[in-house]
DNA sequence: TGACAATAATAGCCTTGACAATGATAGCCT
DNA sequence: AGGCTATCATTGTCAAGGCTATTATTGTCA
């Protein structure tokens, strides 16, 4: 007996989870980008969907240095450098030496940044829930449950 | 009543399906890159997980041209030129003008691409699997399907 | 104390995808 | 045939992530 879900007769590479959540998943980030972009008040900061990942971990008290960013969002530390610049400049966040450990770079929302969440949040769950038009809770909930347990397998 | 999967008040984006799916995307292409790079045969290509999928999709006989690509893989077409070089100067696919449309430019598979194939089949298979551990072949499809519903919402 | 490994942020280089503009071709319509 | 529009591939430009040093700092251990 096995226990794995592709065998050699049945593989098909387009229609596979890996393709498919690899489209949905760009599919999404278009449309949050544009969601973002087109926003009245969010406009001027021209912030695109990975930004507000991180501005979203800052504000959830997720994190609050450059590494545990980069841990909580699996993501590279030099383009975090380089991220964190980009909102930095646009006045959303701000850069901070830790006095404990000077290795260490508190990031902290800027008023301007703490402001700016809430419509960003609500620009990303509209987003969201028109991705899962159709979708019951459950389908919804199981769907976070599948990707939670891929991460895992990770 | 409400349709919305996700509310103003109980909207995580951290655990939301969209980071989610970023987190996982990421995690799942690099390590086919890693996979397709480690193998013997392979590795001498050094074809990556999106090149995978381009050569997939001419495997299987699902598209024989470049603007046929780009649909059925959601790319876009300007990257899928140099995709298209990439490849090519690999050796692994080949290019050629269509003969009654000459806007369209033919793309099929090298005797060293259609040989390659098979391999790395086999380790995007095993990628997807080891993602996929634990699950049951009935999950399995429901996220398959999960996937292609958001795809039609978008 | 001093050598050495581990961690954090950064900078440089390279790859690659997105977007806009361009040129060639095809289909349609009159 | 001529004009209009759509489609296809290509190119240039730009933005952003990945990888690999590099530097500063911390912790460990002899």
């Amino acid at each position: 007996m096995s226990t794995e879900i592709y065998d050699a007769n049945t593989y098909e590479p387009r229609k596979s989870v890996g393709h498919l959540m690899n489209r949905v998943r760009t599919a999404m980030f278009a449309a949050l980008d544009a969601e973002l972009g087109a926003d009245t008040d969010l406009a001027r900061f021209e912030v695109s969907a990975a930004q507000f990942v991180v501005i979203a971990s800052l504000a959830m008290g997720e994190a609050d240095s450059a590494s545990q960013l980069c841990k909580g969002i699996s993501y590279d530390a030099g383009a975090m450098t380089r991220m964190i610049d980009r909102l930095e400049s646009k006045g959303l966040i701000r850069r901070r030496r830790d006095a404990d450990d000077r290795r260490l770079v508190n990031i902290e929302l800027t008023e301007q940044g703490r402001e700016a969440f809430p419509k960003m949040r609500q620009c990303a769950m509209g987003v969201l829930n028109r991705f899962l038009r159709g979708f019951t809770q459950n389908e919804a909930r199981q769907l976070e449950s599948f990707l939670n347990r891929m991460l895992e397998n990770s």
